[in-house]
RNA sequence: GCCGGGAUAGCUCAGUGGUAGAGCAGGGGUUUUGUAAACCUCAGGUCGGGGGUUCGAAUCCCUUUCCCGGCUCCA
């Protein structure tokens, strides 16, 4: 009796803050009907719209507009994907499919990789599968029938993923003949995905490890509408014209030649101004912070490499060459030199902490593959920074340390970072060197500089170096992937291998705490970073030409001329552009090499003795004096000439 | 390193078995120009390197270097 009552109560549903009244077991699709909705959220969890309303709930629509509504749309596309594949390469093997954070992939075994051609049989086979509007229908199996089912299918892969799922109920998709372990939610129906695009073909190891076998990955992206799908493809081709490697061809920054080999960064007069600007700044800031500037030498001696460990656990990545019958190790790091310097005398408590900086240049035999413009190179200049200190130092430094990363960061315009605290995996204690002790009181350390400071940051388990804890900030490139800057690491192993000390006040000789840390991470890197960041419109500051002095005619050429050495003795970076082209001509050459301003002088000019000022993306902002010309360069925020 | 795709003039690209092309950039000339492209003209490439197939290769095959997108690695 009581039952039948409650059953006539109509639940009463919040959707999207209107409440409405449904019956009750009644589906979510059923009262729902605009199409631009695929899921829910009903208190916090994410379903799906053939989820059954049973009693009063809030449930929020999801859309494309969400980060989690994007994720859905784009899961169950690639859901839509490995049917099509599933259809048309029958031994196809399904490894994995997830959503990322710009559409999605899938990851097959299959003999014979894919092709681009591929690709457009399988965008045409998910046009019909789409078009045919099947249902994603969520079933349960229990763990064992689900494993029958997989291995029925031949599926070993979903058979390897099941065994790590600790519940025993296994929560599957299926869309007519094709089903997929997963745990949803999904899109009603394939209909729901309006238009997509399979934009490439990577190899990837399964779990990403490089013994297991390599599957083939396909990567796509999906809308609602054409135009969304436009738009984003658009972005990427305005990101792609941001691309360092672009910019630096155009704007005469740097070259990497096939000739002298990968990896190796030549930087041509502009760029090498740029870096050198970039390399005072650093300058200044550290030996304002109380870093000592030291220099070491690029190739030592093998025994130094096999003392320090890296001849162990860095072997792979080092170039060694062979001098007078005696094996040299080309510096992969610079820890070693500034050890020596350390030790090369007794250490008092006293002098603690000491903070060895240098701009070193090391050399790594990076993977072949992994090259990548600036961003990954072979040579690479680290500003490379050791703090030695005691215990009671630790926080103090790290906090400094991240003051100081943060301020030059932000200094080139670097506002959002990324900032990851990556500690031991404590399940694999084995891994790592140093004693618990001293990896809690690093980690605590770290946590407390980073809560000091201020930052938001992301815990990352496991993700330490074998040497100690450390903290990392990312850059984004033009096309949002991220770069690691700057590093502040913790090192337990350098101590040890090379017996660093100090004289404490009880006269006991003790263990020095070594921190490595560096800013910019690497020169090349950073730079690479900053071209995307600027999309190669430097600030004045770092500009590498800021003015160019244009004469109108030739007759105006010898007032330019005076005009360019006020501004070179006024400490500007100024060029002149005498060539007899038309003055729209030059203007639009300057622009386009982004220059920040243009002195424009013809007849008017040279008779009221002024200039015409033109500054990048203002236009023309008239005549005046060549003072106040300087004073609104000088007045242009980071503008210190 | 692995998987896929590439490499043609300084740059961007066209050219799929039959005498290597365009635009921009560069040189020379004309023009003396007022805030994003004046005009004429010239030069420039053993088609990334090496080997092979072919009467003939930028084009087909092999190999190697380098680049691009990923995987992995990492500053």
């Amino acid at each position: 009796m009581r039952k039948k009552l409650y059953n006539c109560i109509m639940p009463k549903v919040k959707v999207n803050g209107k409440i409405i009244e449904v019956e009750k077991g009644s589906r979510i699709i059923d009262f729902v009907h605009d199409r631009q909705y695929f899921a829910a959220q009903i208190d916090n969890e994410l379903r799906d719209l053939s989820t059954e309303i049973t009693q009063d709930c809030a449930l929020k629509l999801i859309d494309i507009t969400t980060e989690h509504g994007k994720r859905i749309y784009w899961h169950s596309t690639s859901h839509i994907m490995a049917m099509a594949v599933k259809e048309l390469f029958q031994e196809a093997k399904l490894a994995i499919g997830p959503a990322i954070d710009q559409g999605f992939y899938y990851d097959f075994e299959v003999d014979k990789p894919f092709s681009p051609g591929d690709l457009e049989e399988i965008e045409k086979k998910m046009r019909e599968i789409i078009k045919k509007d099947i249902p994603f229908e969520h079933i349960f199996l229990e763990k064992k029938a689900a494993r029958d089912f997989f291995q029925n299918r031949q599926e070993s892969y979903k058979i390897e993923l099941i065994n790590e799922i600790p519940e025993e109920k296994i929560s599957l998709y299926r869309n007519g003949d094709f089903t997929d372990l997963c745990r949803g939610p999904h899109v009603p129906k394939t209909g729901f995905i309006g238009v997509f695009k399979l934009l490439s073909l990577a190899g990837a190891y399964w779990r990403g490890d490089v013994q297991q076998k390599m599957l083939s990955r396909i990567y796509g992206v999906s809308f609602p509408t054409e135009e969304e799908l436009a738009d984003y493809l658009e972005k990427i081709e305005e990101a792609k014209k941001r691309d360092h490697r672009k910019l630096g061809t155009e704007l005469e920054l740097f070259s990497i030649f096939e000739e002298a080999g990968a990896g190796m960064v030549f930087w041509h007069p502009k760029g090498a101004i740029l870096k050198r600007i970039i390399e005072e700044y650093w300058m200044d800031e550290h030996i304002r912070a109380g870093y000592e500037i030291v220099s070491t030498p690029h190739i030592a001696q093998s025994t130094l490499w096999h003392r320090s460990g890296h001849f162990d656990f860095y072997r792979d990545h080092m170039y060694t060459l062979s001098v007078a019958d005696q094996e040299y190790v080309l510096k992969p790091m610079n820890c070693p030199g500034h050890i020596l310097i350390y030790k090369s005398k007794i250490r008092s408590y006293r002098e603690l902490p000491i903070k060895y900086a240098e701009l070193g240049t090391v050399y790594r035999d990076e993977l072949s593959g992994t090259l990548h413009g600036l961003l990954r190179v072979r040579s690479i200049t680290i500003d490379d920074a050791h703090i030695f200190c005691r215990p009671a130092q630790i926080e103090e430094e790290l906090c400094k340390a991240l003051k100081l990363a943060i301020k030059m960061l932000n200094k080139f315009g670097f506002e959002h970072l990324r900032i990851d605290l990556s500690v031991r995996d404590l399940n694999q204690r084995d891994k790592y060197m140093g004693s618990d002790e001293e990896w809690e009181r690093a980690e605590q350390g770290l946590i407390s500089a980073l809560n000091r400071v201020g930052l938001d940051y992301t815990r990352q388990e496991g993700e330490a170096v074998f040497y100690g804890p450390k903290i990392d900030i990312k850059l984004l490139d033009a096309l949002g992937r991220e770069w690691q800057a700057t590093t502040i690491q913790f090192d337990f192993n350098l101590p040890k291998r090379f017996t660093i000390e100090y004289m404490d006040q009880d006269g006991i000789h003790k263990e020095v705490i070594v921190i490595h840390r560096a800013i910019y991470g690497s020169l090349e890197r950073f730079i690479g970073c900053l071209i995307e960041h600027y999309g190669g419109a430097f600030p004045l500051w770092l500009a590498p030409v800021q003015v160019m002095v244009m004469p109108i005619t030739s007759k105006e050429n010898k007032y330019a001329e005076q005009i360019l050495k006020k501004c070179i003795g006024r400490g500007l970076r100024a060029k002149i552009d005498e060539k007899s082209e038309k003055i729209n001509y030059r203007i639009r050459e300057a622009e386009i090499k982004k220059i920040p301003y243009i002195f424009v002088v013809g007849p008017k000019e040279v008779e009221k003795k002024t200039v015409s000022v033109r500054q990048r993306g203002r236009k023309d902002l008239g005549e005046m004096e060549l003072k106040k010309a300087f004073n609104l360069i000088k007045t242009e925020q980071g503008g210190e000439n």
